[in-house]
DNA sequence: GATATGTGTCAGGTTTCTTTGACAGGTCCG
DNA sequence: CGGACCTGTCAAAGAAACCTGACACATATC
């Protein structure tokens, strides 16, 4: 059930949801997938926000857009959620902080002045 | 074992813990306590920025802070994790949002002005 | 006194994130 | 055609986060 993220993943997950907008976007997707102009409206927020919020989210994989045509033939974008767990123990935290860019150990090539 | 927090208490947390640096930080700390100093060597990264750091994860609740007195007499600041646990599903983040500033629909009550 | 340790803070520059308004395209309907 | 929807992108302003160097204060040791 718990999903063990790399460092990097951990980060774009964190950095996703670590944001006001984004929470209440996750909350609206809860009650079933939403169009972007549909769920501007009803976030009370403009389309271009709303479409850099969902590229974020997406990005981290927490929702997933697709693309499909109404039968009218509109195009219409629609995201919903991930079935996404994570759990936030100093544990997890600390075993993706080890696969984070480099910790740069004792193993710093100049020679130490 | 799993903690409920509001929205803006999640808000900190994530936005504390999503950051390379704070992440190693949990990560140091994970191995027992340390004092700002020395744990700004260990990182490679200079005290003001460490400091900051930590205050940012002690406003979240996820490290304290106290300030003690060796036996020399020197002042040092230890810091050591807090036993937090956070599930991050879709649910817990939709029920966090809830109580998240307001959504100021259309219906801006300002009689209790 | 000079040095090395520890504590903390502050101003500033840099970078990243957030937000908005304007623009491009498309389909459908009256 | 004009309007009402849908999609997307861009540039630029504004806000917030991040980082660094310098400063001030302690204590202990040489």
């Amino acid at each position: 059930m718990q999903e063990v993220p790399t460092g990097d993943e951990l980060l774009k997950v964190l950095g996703a949801l670590g944001n006001p907008h984004r929470m209440r976007i996750v909350g609206a997707l809860l009650e079933g997938r939403n169009y972007v102009s549909r769920l501007a409206r009803e976030l009370g927020i403009g389309r271009p926000l709303l479409h850099m919020h969902l590229q974020r989210l997406e990005a981290a994989g927490l929702v997933v857009g697709t693309l499909e045509l109404s039968e009218s033939g509109k195009s219409m974008k629609y995201f919903e959620l991930t079935p996404f767990c994570f759990a936030l123990t100093p544990q997890s935290v600390a075993t993706a902080a080890l696969t984070l860019p480099e910790e740069e150990r004792t193993t710093v090539k100049e020679s130490a002045k």
